[in-house]
DNA sequence: TTGCATTCCATGCTTTCCCATGTAGTATCT
DNA sequence: AGATACTACATGGGAAAGCATGGAATGCAA
């Protein structure tokens, strides 16, 4: 089983475009990164997509791995993998951690997810994502339905067991 | 079958935000790290929340990983799924006891449950949870107006064969 | 040489690590 | 039984390391 990103939090971004990313991400990017070795600093793959996406999405290598395996094993030439291919191999970058523990989001990625001094960083399993937190709150408020009405004092993890739902 | 949490009390938190596990807590965390060997000591996953849970939750690393795999088989992109996605993978985080049996909550896990120098330590069967002992306290009122309503020397484990109930 | 990006230092703060102490409870010895 | 030695726990304090962040310096290319 692999180790998984956990926690969720504001990290600032300096006019450079510089972002530290948080430490126990760090080493979740280092256990799945199979060119790590002492000394040097973990890499990983930011996928930023087309216009749809307003946020960044982060692999480590072995999770890129995976999904580029997965791609690979789709029909040649039809179109999901093709639409997939462009996703994934096209719209990403490939970012490496320095040695102060940040990367840099090159200008136009920022631009693309509006980031300005701020940027919210969510964990997702085995991948995390970079939001603009006015961005990520937004998107984040249709769930709060789904909490709101459940019956008072229920437990949320009820939820697990309700199968299909919506 | 799986050993489980048992038992309740208060531990002191100090100004650094440790706190000591309850010792038989810790043999059952031990128990369900899969990672765990000789020397080391246990981690589990202590799961925040957002603004509507007022205590933490605690996992071990086993029920922490079947947990993930509930939730990876529900619909991907379903608001329910969404929503515990969120719940579990951001709003949490790993802990790891140390040498002298205790962990660290960060300020901001302390100051979300509003905990000062006290936790209050509660069993769950296979998780457990954490609390302000005042909070804990007036969370508990409703639970005896159970008690309050059954018949004056009503065995309390009859409430086990009532099926469903609310 | 002006603009942008990459390196290298600097700093305040948080977290971790290591060592120390008090107190039960249990085992051991006489 | 009573006294003494041990061990396991809960808790505290200080030093060292790590982290998030900012600024200056250097390299490079248009």
């Amino acid at each position: 089983m692999v180790r998984r990103f956990r926690g969720e939090g504001v990290q600032k971004v300096d006019t450079k475009g510089r972002v530290s990313i948080p430490a126990s991400y760090r080493t979740v990017l280092r256990d799945g990164d199979p060119n790590w070795s002492e000394g040097k600093m973990p890499e990983f793959v930011i996928v930023y997509g087309d216009s749809r996406r307003d946020f960044l999405e982060c692999f480590t290598v072995d999770a890129a791995n995976e999904v580029d395996e997965r791609i690979s094993r789709m029909p040649r030439g039809s179109r999901k993998r093709r639409a997939l291919e462009r996703l994934f191999n096209g719209q990403s970058l490939s970012a490496s951690v320095d040695e102060t523990g940040r990367i840099v989001l090159p200008l136009r990625q920022r631009q693309k997810i509006d980031i300005e001094d701020n940027a919210y960083f969510v964990a997702m399993g085995d991948t995390f994502q970079i939001w603009k937190p006015e961005t990520y709150l937004a998107s984040e408020a249709p769930l709060d339905e789904v909490l709101d009405t459940m019956p008072e004092g229920a437990d949320i993890w009820t939820l697990l067991d309700d199968g299909e739902g919506d």
